[in-house]
DNA sequence: CTTGACCCTGTAGTTTACTACAGAGACTAG
DNA sequence: CTAGTCTCTGTAGTAAACTACAGGGTCAAG
């Protein structure tokens, strides 16, 4: 049965229904509708039959996301680096200062990474003997420096 | 009143009640009871009241945990993380083993943030303009590589 | 020896981030 | 045309990680 291809707005090669999405992105279909709830994923484009319809951009973010997520932000925190890269409007100092704070914030969380990795990497190499041999726990004292909770 | 000094396991200097160790780890008193019970924390001694007595040595393990978790490990994997440090009796392989598959799991959040990181950076500089002047969206195109859902 | 700040156990409630239906309509291969 | 696989909305349930009592004992200062 033809349609008028002008009303429907084709589910053509270059957009994807919310399926497809999930496979592409390894977010399950429940979820990306809750993201859509929660404003993470923007409201898509709609075939007359109501299904969803994504631009292959959506992939992008919905990756963004996921990763993001392993990496401890919150959705919250994601929200908020998203926002940084889509508004044309917002008055630039603005932008500039938030996203500064994040970097700080993602700097921090690389520093402690990378003291974690240094002390995985010698409890490795050590490890014939145990972990006395390097000063007892390299792990546990990665994390020593600058985690003061500001009495 | 004086008790048998052999019997009052003293409050002393170098011992902290499970508030003190709060104030200086950042974590609240229910969260450090909330952990032990998970197995987190280890069931410290008691006094004769029941009072825990931690050693100092507990500051660290708790901001130990306190910061991974702003790392994005769940509090499984940080177990998995202290418990490598404290078994004078695994086998040093296996021990090694899993080291090294948590360093592999570092480093991949490292490589992930250190695109954040330089997407921020762009973002900033960039700032003046808008992100279409670095081919569209540093932030969004950090993370896009490697991550593919294995299908 | 009382008062206020702590600590105890145990249980229940909250927040965040999903995840799982139910019931109904849409699409597509044969 | 129909069977099977989406997809839709809406609501409810779950898991992880806290967080907040209630009801009662402990401790140190005054």
């Amino acid at each position: 049965m033809e349609r008028d291809p002008m009303d429907t707005p084709a589910p053509t090669h270059d957009t994807l229904t919310i399926g497809q999405l999930a496979r592409k992105t390894g977010v399950g279909v429940e979820t990306i509708r809750f993201y859509e709830r929660q404003g993470l994923v923007r409201e898509p484009a709609r075939r007359p039959s109501g299904y969803r319809q994504y631009p292959r951009d959506e992939i992008r973010r919905l990756r963004f996301i996921r990763r993001a997520k392993e990496l401890g932000f919150t959705l919250r925190e994601i929200q908020d680096l998203l926002a940084l890269t889509e508004r044309p409007d917002a008055s630039c100092a603005q932008v500039k200062d938030h996203a500064a704070r994040k970097l700080e914030q993602v700097r921090a969380k690389i520093r402690d990474l990378q003291a974690i990795e240094t002390a995985l990497g010698s409890l490795i190499t050590a490890c014939p003997g145990n972990s006395d041999a390097l000063g007892c726990c390299p792990v546990l004292s990665a994390l020593d420096q600058g985690s003061e909770p500001t009495p």
